[in-house]
Formats: structure tokens, C-alpha cells, sequence
RNA sequence: GGGCGGUUAGCUCAGCGGUAGAGCACUACGUUGACAUCGUAGUGGCCACUGGUUCGAUCCCAGUACCGCCCA
């Protein structure tokens, strides 16, 4: 059957990737030869939730060119493909999809009920984004898909934590973290997007306490006073007003004159009943606003820093859900405590949360309302900075005076979730933390080593500053899906055994005020107690282990350790004692002698998804485990992912794989950019430019896809889609059909088989064509070793285009006809069989199909031996002969076209000077410059009146063209091509005359530039010498 | 504000010490034994600007301008 006129990607995209499934042509250590290295990438695993976008295809296209060539080579190769469980995402998407469908709340089906929906969701719709990769071609061994819920995985997750654990390397803190108030939980800085919004600077005054007033004098640059005035107040600015309710403190800078004389002082916080100090800190800009910063130290980061560092109180003012806190003790009791706080009675951390600053009527608002609300009530209290506004009575005409509250609308950089949408609001919560300052180092040192190189250079530089200035890691997330902390806590009794001093029976369970006055009058020490006291004032203990039953004997050994007998009966309960309602509170620890019933209980919070993804390299191999996959495959070789990723997951990996096992987790990191569209738009839904690479594939093939972008890969660029780029490869694909399909019509590939050797050839174009593949072997190699996927597709295309379809098919036409035309026929098989070689892992599938289409094969091409011939394939002499052939080729065709002689005309040509050796190079290569330059006859002689003239090395031609040409066309030919000769022969003069040129310049530079200079002005003789033919005859 | 990049043909990008390349687009011609998803021949560049180093700078260094990205 012969060959269609074109590859149908639509038909054989799915044929031959379901034969590569099939067949498991991707299963690790397949086509593996003696000898072969071990060779792995893991995929960057991408979200269950995901579907393809151009990022995963870009990727993955380079991850599957390196496997490829790499298989094809014989190396032992892995690619782990998995998916990673996003935590957020994934529980955003169930819980729409239960609200979708009219089913019960996460809330109240339960945690348990929950989970299972999502495992449902999970086999549903969770191979999506697997089966997109197939399309794309993807060779992975999907027999090893992971995913980071199932599996051996984690468990590897939880013993790491553990190994963390007992290392100190995690620990447990109360701290401002990013809280998302729509999904209710922490989440990682890096999930923040900090957009600028419209917002507004309100300000107001901060009255001095006992009616006090100062001079507040404001000086120009050059000190001269521009304002003075009394003052009984101090003027703040503030982009938030409802967090005023918990400020802690006035800051001003320590060098700030306008408010030296009343630092120290107290000032009235408006709307409450407290009085709040001014303090000096270096973080209030002088030159900002009024220089004055109220410090509201549960709610910014700015201020928790200063509050901090100046021993503030941080009242917390906001619920989970970014509500005002309606908890707690009224208002009137809570800040009757804050102000002992204020006066110095002692405090801490726990107590202070319990208080809640509300006022009444802000209580259990929403933030936003919240802060309507405060901005007019401290308007009406006249509390606001104002300024006077003239206003016309509309009806009388006369004007006014009015006092007007100053509202400057301000552009402020606003946190947002990337996933929720909502504004962020810092929250001090009680959050799990890796400390990462003691695991930073062999991660930056690995890198310094180049032990694991970073692709382009600058991602070392990112990757360092970011590790260099790294914070301490926020693993915990209020959600459901996710690895759930391997932590519990258990009552114990103190360390001298004693149980009924502090352990409460829970059904005596003391309110929090009480709990917390318990707390203070018992001044405790944690460490003498060896455990911590809930706010409930119960003694407690957190045990950290892989199991419940290992809890279970870790509690029961504290219990003997302490008191000598051991719990009867352990009980896990669901949630922490205050929380529980009074029906489960039969718990029975408290009569001496009978500790009946010991309650614990589990966090219920999960682990940031990175932290688990953070094991992919590992915990894919069967890690805790010592398999052999681990063994072969650890470290693993590249690792090709987004740099937009370099802090989420590069950065950690390698902190936590040399934390866990000792070893970086891969060589090479290549980064890439982020795609864009064809102008360099961000790609988005709402701008409506998305390239859907499935859109691609179904138009161009993914062949095309993937040939696009390996060509964008440069190191560092952006990656810009423009569909007309894509269809410029997909023409490429075809023109190595149309090359095949000639050879088919030559009879090329009759009985053809695979032939690793080039033929033995004799003709000049059969040698040099040999040498130009070996070359583009060599170049293809070099670039995929450098990564330089760009160049390696460059080389391909113009290999394949350039040499193999431009020339080389054009030469093959007349040798088929001569004597040489049986190993033309073998070297053409050859040529193009070395080509879909090449070219496959770049184009898998139309070289699969070519491949299968024409000859018999031992093996299908995605496990055909990468070729290994070198140089020595390459003939020096055939080189420059098809350089002066194709040479004088290009230059009859240029003449013609210039001076207009109709394509179809056969020309004749007289050699006016004829080296012997271009003589000879013309004998043997005459059927390839007659037919393609369309000569007719060849003579030697005198040049003849009205001709045009080329200049080859070692001849001179002259197309005698009387009549047919315009004289005064040929001579501004002529003119031009010697202005051109005239520039570069000035420029190379100008060089070899400099005497300093030829005493600094390297030698083999001069000599270059001598020989330059000598051939340019035999050409410009051999120009000139026409220009003056002509000049005679008119 | 801090960090990292970029500025080369109309567009998208390579090149990175020896006077500039590709693809696409554009122009003209063209069905010459595979290919019009094509062929042939062309047009098109003070390599952002200013200094410096060098025999020589698009390339190295410093500064300026503009544009990105990341982090505050």
C-alpha cells in the first residue's frame, strides 16, 4: 500500500501511543544494555485536580525527550509519573461539588464521611491530567503511577515527620501565619498573591492621657519650621481602622523629634477603655504619614515584629472566618484584665488570646463591616484627623465652614489566596513548624559544591537568596485531606507523680477565666511540670509516634514512669477536653489509686501538601524501604520543573531528602519560565488567551507541540505560544513524510531493513550527506547534554530540512539515474532512517509511524539503539566539494533570478578560468549542478560579449546571455555585490594594517583574516573585470 | 523598597570577544520526477543609550533609560 501524502496525527496518535502502552515500552529499565547508566527523572507531580495546561506540556516534553534519548541509548531509565493530592484544592473542589449537588456540608457529614467523598472524586476524576500526558506522548513507566495518599506513601510521610520530630526539627508555636478565612486554615506565604487594590489611609487621633498637650512642631528640609502647634493628641495612619481595637502600642521612630517629648506617655485608645503606651521602634518610617504607627500585633506582620521585640501584648480580635471574635468573656471583664496586663501583671501568650477586645457592638461582624462601623464611630467622636471644606447652601447661597474626616484614597498592596480568592488576614494561631534553620545548610552547601547544578545560572542566585534569608516552615493546614499530624496529646500526671493538683476531672472543668487565673496564681513552670497546661488547666503531654498503639505505650509509659501504675484503658477521643461536650466528660483519672480512664487525643490538623510532595523522590521508590528501585534510581538524575516552584518544592526537596536520607535528590535542576501567550501575556481564563495544548495537539499533532517547545527551550527564556509556530513544525513533520514518500516512489526502501552502518559510497553527495548526519549526531548530543533543547531542534531542523530535503533529495534525483544509483538508494534508506532516529524523540509519533511504514524492523523505534558513529564518517574532500557545488549553485540561481531569466530557460555556461580542480569538481558533480542550476552545456573559452559573470574558488564563469539580459540590471548587480566585497575588504584591511592587530591577535585570528582578505579581492578582480566587459559593450 | 532577569530584522528568539543568525511574517517568481503543510530568489539590523577595558565589544565592566518576574 503506498504512503498516504500526509501523516494523519489524529489516527496514528492513538494507535501507536496505545501500542507503546501496551507493549510498556516506558516500564523502568526497559531497552536497558549492559553497561547502561542508571537514568531518572519524577515527573513534578501535578495536582489530582489539574487538568494539562501549556506549563505541564512544555515540561514534560522536555522530561520526555531526555528519557527518550537516554532509553534509546540503552541507559537504565525511569520516569515516575504520579499526582500530588492539593490538599486545598482537592477539598475545594469536593466541597463545591457537594454543595453542587444539594449534599450534605464537610460540616456536617464529618470528617470520616467526608474523606470517603473525596476518595470517590479521587478514582472518578483524578486520572485526568494522566491521560492528557499520554496524549502528549509521554513515555513513563505508568505502571509505577504514585500518588502522595496511597501507597507506601504515607507512611513514608509520617515517618518522617516522626524522624523530624524526635530530631527537633519540628516543633509547635503559637505565631502570626497567613490565614485564610475562607477555607479556614494557615496557608504558606508563597500561596499569597500580594496584588495592589484601591484602598484608603484613614487617620486619627490618639488623645494623651490626663488630658496632657505638647508642642508639635513640623520642620521643612532645610529645618525651617513650617508648623507649630498644641496638641493633645498624637496623629496615626491606618489602612485597616477595625484592627485598632487591638493595638497594643504607638510607634514612632527613635529619631523622630516631633514626638520625643511625649514618648513614653499613654494615649487614649479610641473606642475602648484602655490606655496604650508610645513607644520607639525603628520600624515607623518618619517620613510616611505622620510618622506615628499603631501596633496591632495579632493582625500584621510589620507589627507582631515590633510587637515582639517590644514585649506587646497581640489581642486577637478575629475569629476563624475573619469575623470579630464574639467569644469569650464580656467586654467589659476582658478589658478590665488588659489593663492589669497593661500595668504590668504578669501574662502570656495563652491568656492573652482568651481575651477578646471587642467591644459589644463590633462583636461577630464581619471585617469589613467591622471596620465602617469603627471608621464612624471615631468620626463621631471627633476623633478623626480633619481638615475644613467650604460648602455652598444650595438654596441660600451662603457658604459654609465643614469639618471634613481626611480619606486619602491609596493604592495598598492587599494579600489574597490563590486558591480562596479572599483577603488574607494575618492570625495568631497555634500552627506546626519545620525548623528550618537547622536543615538549610547541606541544602545551600550541595548546591555551592555543584554537587546539584541549578539551570540557568541565575536560579542558583534565587535559590540562595531565598535559602540564605528562610523562615521557619508552616506544615500544619486546618483541612480534612491531607496527611494528618502524627501527633496526640494525653493527660499526664507532673513529673513528681502528682495527678489531682492539676489533672481536673473534665466534668469539673473550670471556665477559661478561671482556668486562666488557675494558670497565673500557680505561676507554673512547664518544664518542672514536664508537660504543658491546657487552657482548660489541665496537665498534658504531646507524644509524637508512627501508630496509635506506639502512643498508646509512650503515654502508658509516662503514667509508670511518674506514678507507677499504668492507665486501664487509653481512650482517643475526637478533640482537645475543652471542646468536649459535657456527655462525654465521664472520663475518671481523678481518685487516687483508680486512673481509670485516660483520655488523648490526635491534632486533627493535616500537613502542608508540600511537605509530603516534598518526598516524591523518595517516597515514589518505596522509601522507607530499601528497594531496589531506590537503590538504582536515587538520586535521581534531572529534575525539570517550573522556576516558578524553586521555593514550594526544589528548595525543600533538597532539604528534606538530605534531612531524611542523607542525599540531594537529583543532579541537575533545569528551571523554565512561565508560559505566555504569542504577545507575552500571562495566560488566563479571563483574558481569553489560553492555548489549550489539547487545542494544539488536535490541529497540529503533538508531534508539533512537543517540536515547538523544544525549540523554545532556550536556558532562561520565556516561553511565548503562537500557534503560527507550532504549524511551521507541523510542516516540518511533513516535509520528513514527503522525503520518505519520495524515496518510497524510488524504490528506496524495497527490502529495506535496519542498517546501524552508512553503505560504503563512492559518489561525492552520498559522502558528504553521511558526514552531515554524523554531524548532526554529534551536534543533537552535545545540546541534549547540555540541555539545550533549543539547539539540539535547531540542529534537527536543519539537518533534516536544510541538508537532507533541500540538497541532498535534489542530488539523489540524478544520481538515481546513473551508476551510482544503488548506493544512492542505500544511502537515502539510511539517511532517512537516521533522521527518524534522531528526530524521535523530539517527534515520537510520526517517526514511530515512518519507522513501521518503511522496512522491517527488529524493534519498534522508541527502542531502536540511539546511533553512536562519530567524525570519522565525515569526508573532508566531499565536504568542500559540496561546499563549491552547492556554492556555485546558489550563485547561478541568484544571477538569474536578478537579472529576470525565466526559471523554465536552460542556460549555457562558458568556464573562462577553470582550475584543475575545480574542473574536477564539476566532472564529478555535473548531473547535480546541470539539473539544478539548469545549465544546459558547459564550455571553456573567452568570456563573450553580453554575459553574466560568478566567481567560484579556482573558476570564473559567463552566461552568454546576448539579448536576453539588461545590461544595466547586471551591472547594478555587479556594483552592488562589489560594494558589498568593497565594505568587508576596508574592514579586513583596516584589521590586518593596525600593526597591533597582528602582534595581540592570536595567530590562527590573523591568519583567518589574511586568507579572508585574499579570497574576497580575487572575487572583487574577477567582478571587476566583468563591471569593465560590460563598460565595453555598452 | 530588596532580589533576579531582559532590551539583537516587522514578530518570536538564538548568538555572547574577531564587523550578525534562525523560524515566522513580507516581496517577486514558480506545479522543474517527495512536499503548495511546497520550491527558488529577495527585502529587512548605528545588536536600547553613555562611558570604560581591549589591537578589536552585540558579547566583558560601570552607569542611564525602559520592560518583565519574584519577594516585601
Amino acid at each position: 500500500m503506498p504512503m498516504e501524502k500526509n501523516f494523519n496525527p489524529a489516527e496514528a496518535e492513538a494507535r501507536i501511543s496505545a501500542l507503546w502502552i501496551d507493549q510498556k515500552v516506558g516500564r523502568a529499565g526497559a531497552n536497558k544494555k549492559p553497561g547502561g547508566q542508571p537514568f531518572s527523572i519524577m515527573i513534578p507531580p501535578p495536582n489530582v485536580t489539574g487538568s494539562l495546561h501549556m506549563g505541564h506540556a512544555f515540561n514534560n516534553t522536555l522530561q520526555d525527550i531526555l528519557i527518550r534519548w537516554h532509553r534509546m541509548r540503552g541507559d537504565d531509565t525511569l520516569w515516575q509519573v504520579g499526582t500530588d493530592h492539593a490538599g486545598i484544592a482537592t477539598q475545594m473542589v469536593v466541597e463545591r461539588e457537594l454543595a453542587l449537588t444539594q449534599q450534605p456540608s464537610r460540616r456536617d457529614m464529618g470528617r470520616e464521611a467526608f474523606l470517603a467523598k473525596v476518595w470517590e472524586w479521587k478514582d472518578q476524576s483524578g486520572g485526568t491530567i494522566i491521560n492528557q500526558l499520554k496524549r502528549l506522548g509521554a513515555s513513563c513507566d505508568w505502571d509505577r503511577e504514585a500518588f502522595t495518599m496511597s501507597g507506601n506513601f504515607p507512611d513514608a510521610v509520617t515517618k518522617v515527620f516522626v524522624d523530624m520530630y524526635n530530631k527537633g526539627l519540628i516543633y509547635r508555636g503559637k505565631r502570626l501565619v497567613n490565614w485564610d478565612p475562607h477555607f479556614e486554615t494557615a496557608i504558606s506565604d508563597l500561596e499569597v498573591e500580594n496584588t495592589e487594590v484601591a484602598g484608603h489611609m484613614w487617620h486619627f487621633k490618639y488623645r494623651l492621657a490626663g488630658g496632657e498637650i505638647y508642642e508639635y512642631i513640623e520642620k521643612d528640609e532645610n529645618g525651617a519650621v513650617i508648623l507649630r502647634e498644641t496638641r493633645d493628641y498624637i496623629s496615626i495612619a491606618t489602612t485597616r481602622p477595625e484592627t485598632m481595637l487591638g493595638d497594643g502600642a504607638v510607634a514612632v521612630h527613635p529619631s523622630d523629634e516631633r514626638y520625643a517629648a511625649i514618648v513614653g506617655k499613654m494615649v487614649h485608645l479610641p473606642l475602648c477603655d484602655r490606655l496604650i503606651p508610645i513607644i520607639t521602634d525603628e520600624y515607623p518610617d518618619p517620613t510616611f504619614g505622620s510618622g506615628a504607627v499603631k501596633i496591632t500585633g495579632a493582625h500584621d506582620f510589620n507589627d507582631y515584629a515590633v510587637a515582639k521585640r517590644n514585649a506587646l501584648p497581640c489581642y486577637r480580635l478575629m475569629d476563624t472566618s475573619a469575623q470579630m471574635r464574639a467569644d469569650g468573656a464580656p467586654y467589659a471583664q476582658a478589658v478590665l484584665r488588659a489593663r492589669e496586663i497593661a500595668a504590668g501583671s504578669p501574662t502570656n501568650e495563652a491568656e492573652v488570646d482568651t481575651l477578646n477586645l471587642v467591644p459589644e457592638k463590633y462583636r461577630g461582624l464581619d471585617r469589613f463591616q467591622a471596620r465602617k462601623l469603627v471608621v464612624a464611630d471615631i468620626n463621631a467622636a471627633g476623633l478623626s484627623v480633619a481638615t475644613l471644606v467650604k460648602e455652598i447652601d444650595e438654596e441660600t447661597g451662603s457658604e459654609h465652614l465643614r469639618l471634613e474626616p481626611v480619606v486619602e484614597a491609596k493604592k495598598i498592596m492587599q494579600p489574597f489566596g490563590d486558591r480562596s480568592k479572599v483577603v488574607i488576614e494575618p492570625m495568631l494561631t497555634d500552627q506546626w513548624f519545620v525548623d528550618t534553620s537547622k536543615i538549610v545548610g547541606p541544602a545551600l552547601e550541595a548546591v555551592r559544591t555543584g554537587k546539584t547544578r541549578i539551570m540557568p545560572e541565575s536560579g542558583e542566585k534565587t535559590y540562595f537568596h531565598w535559602l540564605e534569608n528562610i523562615e521557619p516552615w508552616c506544615i500544619s493546614r486546618q483541612l480534612w485531606w491531607g496527611h494528618q499530624i502524627p501527633v496526640w496529646t494525653a493527660m499526664v500526671p507532673s513529673l513528681k507523680g502528682e495527678v489531682g493538683t492539676w489533672s481536673l476531672n473534665v466534668a469539673d472543668s473550670i471556665p477559661l477565666g478561671k482556668a486562666a487565673q488557675f494558670r497565673r496564681e500557680n505561676a507554673y513552670d512547664e518544664l518542672a511540670l514536664g508537660g504543658k497546661l491546657t487552657e482548660g488547666g489541665i496537665l498534658t503531654m504531646e507524644f509524637c509516634a508512627a501508630s496509635v498503639e506506639e502512643v498508646k505505650q509512650q503515654i502508658s509509659d509516662v503514667w509508670q514512669a511518674r506514678k507507677g501504675v499504668r492507665p486501664g484503658n487509653l481512650v482517643e477521643v475526637d478533640s482537645e477536653p475543652h471542646d468536649w461536650p459535657l456527655d462525654k466528660c465521664s472520663f475518671k483519672i481523678r481518685s487516687e489509686g483508680s486512673y481509670v480512664e485516660v483520655p488523648f487525643w490526635r491534632d486533627p490538623d493535616v500537613l502542608d501538601t508540600w511537605f509530603s510532595s516534598g518526598l516524591w523522590p523518595i517516597g515514589t521508590l518505596g522509601w522507607p524501604e530499601q528497594t531496589p528501585e531506590l537503590k538504582t534510581y536515587f538520586p535521581t538524575s534531572a529534575l525539570i520543573t517550573g522556576s516558578d516552584i524553586i521555593f514550594f518544592w526544589v528548595a525543600r526537596m533538597m532539604m528534606m531528602q538530605l534531612a531524611v536520607v542523607d542525599e540531594v535528590p537529583f543532579k541537575d535542576v533545569y528551571l523554565h519560565g512561565l508560559v505566555r501567550d504569542a504577545k507575552g501575556k500571562k495566560m488566563s481564563k479571563s483574558l481569553g488567551n489560553v492555548v489549550d495544548p489539547l487545542d494544539a495537539i488536535n490541529e497540529f499533532g503533538a508531534d508539533a507541540l512537543r517540536f515547538t517547545n523544544a525549540a523554545m527551550a532556550s536556558m532562561g527564556g520565556v516561553l511565548k505560544y503562537d500557534p503560527q509556530r507550532i504549524a511551521g513544525y507541523r510542516n516540518f513533520g511533513t516535509k520528513l513524510w514527503s522525503a520518505c514518500r519520495f524515496a518510497e516512489i524510488n524504490g528506496v526502501w524495497e527490502g529495506h531493513s535496519t542498517q546501524s552502518a552508512p553503505p560504503r559510497a563512492s559518489a561525492t553527495a552520498n559522502l558528504w550527506i553521511i558526514g552531515e548526519t554524523a554531524k548532526a549526531l554529534a551536534e543533537v548530543n552535545t545540546s541534549l547534554a547540555a540541555y539545550r533543547f533549543d539547539q539540539a531542534a535547531d540542529a534537527l531542523y536543519k539537518f533534516v530540512w536544510g541538508c537532507v530535503c533541500d540538497w541532498y533529495v535534489e542530488f539523489a534525483k540524478p544520481l538515481l539515474d546513473g551508476t551510482e544509483a544503488a548506493e544512492t538508494r542505500q544511502t537515502l534508506a539510511w539517511v532517512l532512517d537516521q533522521s527518524m532516529v534522531l528526530l524521535h524523540p523530539f517527534m515520537p509519533f510520526i517517526t514511530e509511524e515512518l519507522w513501521a511504514t518503511t522496512g522491517t524492523r527488529a524493534k519498534l523505534l522508541v527502542h531502536q539503539d540511539w546511533p553512536s558513529f562519530g567524525p570519522d564518517l565525515i569526508t573532508p574532500a566531499a565536504e568542500a566539494e559540496m561546499t563549491w557545488v552547492t556554492t556555485l549553485i546558489d550563485e547561478v540561481r541568484s544571477a538569474r533570478a536578478q537579472v529576470h531569466v525565466p526559471v523554465g530557460l536552460k542556460i549555457d555556461i562558458v568556464a573562462t578560468t577553470f582550475s584543475p580542480e575545480a574542473r574536477a569538481a564539476w566532472t564529478r558533480n555535473e548531473a547535480l549542478i546541470r539539473r539544478l542550476a539548469r545549465i544546459d552545456s558547459l564550455t571553456t573559452g573567452p568570456a563573450p560579449k553580453g554575459a553574466i559573470t560568478l566567481a567560484a574558488p579556482g573558476a570564473t564563469f559567463a552566461i552568454p546571455l546576448a539579448g536576453l539580459i539588461d545590461i544595466a540590471e547586471e551591472k547594478s548587480r555587479l556594483t552592488k555585490a562589489m560594494d558589498k566585497l568593497a565594505k568587508e575588504i576596508g574592514g579586513l584591511k583596516g584589521r590586518l594594517n593596525n600593526p597591533n592587530f597582528a602582534a595581540s591577535a592570536p595567530e590562527e585570528v590573523v591568519l583567518e583574516a589574511q586568507a579572508n582578505l585574499s579570497a574576497r579581492e580575487d572575487e572583487a578582480a574577477k567582478l571587476q573585470a566583468a563591471l569593465t566587459r560590460l563598460a565595453e559593450i555598452g
